[in-house]
DNA sequence: CTTAGGGCTATTG
DNA sequence: CAATAGCCCTAAG
């Protein structure tokens, strides 16, 4: 009676997607009592859960409604056994527009639906504003997804990471680059596992959402750079997409970005020994990389570079709450 | 008790 | 009208 039918709220969904990334799918009284979304999910049972998530990744596919094309309901027969439904499985051309949610991007005024619709996905309210956490938390929660949704024994390669996550998602040009970054920092904070060339998730991790920091403060934050630096190809037309090309651009040839990368992460590595100390280099890490990035594109010559990591440096010594 | 999958139906465009 | 999203039901572990 009084059930008029709950809609998914964006919170809801994105909690059920960290908790995918965390527990993995099937797993869904687990995501359910877990603490951490529990509140989040209090008005869901396990069997929502499933079904939520049915319902998303069979959207996000660009493949048919769920699994089965239920076009022709309820007279099902005289069909062929078996052997006949080739899924296409290849490159879906445009993956379902539906999902404007799509890959971190700082400024999505966009589109921006009227009655703010649950498409987009809003992680500004779980991370105060801290933009550069929130790609970097999107990124891991993307992967852990992929990982645990491929369910590869022997766990996935870049390739298959990447494919997975571009059929959810709109991604940038230097999608595999960046994501690969991403993946070489996951092993090396102990969280991935990386066998060949595949990545594993290694057990007892915690998972990406668990590296929200409640402490900072957006009011303590630099204010965050105007910089658009994901775009899709399509939306290379206006100034900032021309900025994110030049961007890619920048970055196809930038050896001193990569040693910069590299300096960065010898400082994170020193620092692993705190957890909070660990949060200070990731800050440090992604705060050189953007700002190179942008240095970048401002033609900016190795020297200033140098000049930028050394006030990053110096930065490294205030308290950052 | 939980999960996977099929089915039903109100809502939406 | 068809497609979709939320729920329900049931078999199976």
């Amino acid at each position: 009676m009084g059930n008029p039918k709950q809609k998914w709220t964006s919170e809801e969904e994105e909690a059920l997607r960290a908790g995918v990334a965390k527990h993995g799918t099937g797993k869904w009284k687990d995501i359910q009592r877990d603490p951490e979304f529990n509140p989040y999910l209090v008005n869901r049972s396990n069997i929502d859960l499933k079904d939520k998530w049915r319902n998303m990744s069979c959207s996000a596919n660009g493949q048919g409604p769920r699994e089965k094309s239920r076009t022709v309901k309820a007279k099902a027969n005289s069909d062929a056994p078996a052997s006949q439904v080739s899924t296409p499985q290849t490159a879906v051309p445009a993956p379902a527009a539906r999902d404007s949610a799509a890959v971190p991007s700082t400024d999505d005024s966009s589109k921006a639906l009227p009655d703010g619709k649950n498409s987009s996905i809003d992680y500004a309210g779980y991370f105060s504003g801290n933009f550069v956490e929130y790609e970097m938390v999107w990124y891991n929660t993307m992967i852990f997804e992929a990982l645990s949704t491929l369910k590869e024994p022997n766990g996935s390669d870049t390739s298959a990471i990447v494919s997975y996550i571009e059929q959810r998602h709109e991604v940038p040009q230097n999608f595999r680059r960046l994501l690969s970054t991403r993946l070489r920092r996951l092993v090396s904070q102990d969280k991935l596992e990386k066998v060949q060339n595949c990545y594993k998730v290694k057990s007892n991790v915690d998972a990406s959402f668990g590296t929200k920091t409640p402490a900072l403060k957006a009011e303590n934050q630099p204010r965050p750079l105007q910089t658009t630096v994901y775009r899709t190809t399509t939306d290379v037309v206006d100034e900032a997409g021309n900025a994110a090309y030049k961007i890619a651009e920048a970055e196809n040839k930038s050896f001193v970005a990569a040693e910069a990368v590299k300096e960065a992460d010898r400082i994170s590595e020193m620092a692993e020994d705190t957890e909070s100390l660990l949060q200070l280099a990731k800050e440090i890490f992604e705060k050189l990389f953007l700002t190179l990035q942008v240095r970048r594109v401002n033609a900016c010559t190795q020297h200033s570079i140098r000049a930028e990591s050394h006030a990053l440096l110096i930065f490294e010594n205030e308290p950052l709450y």
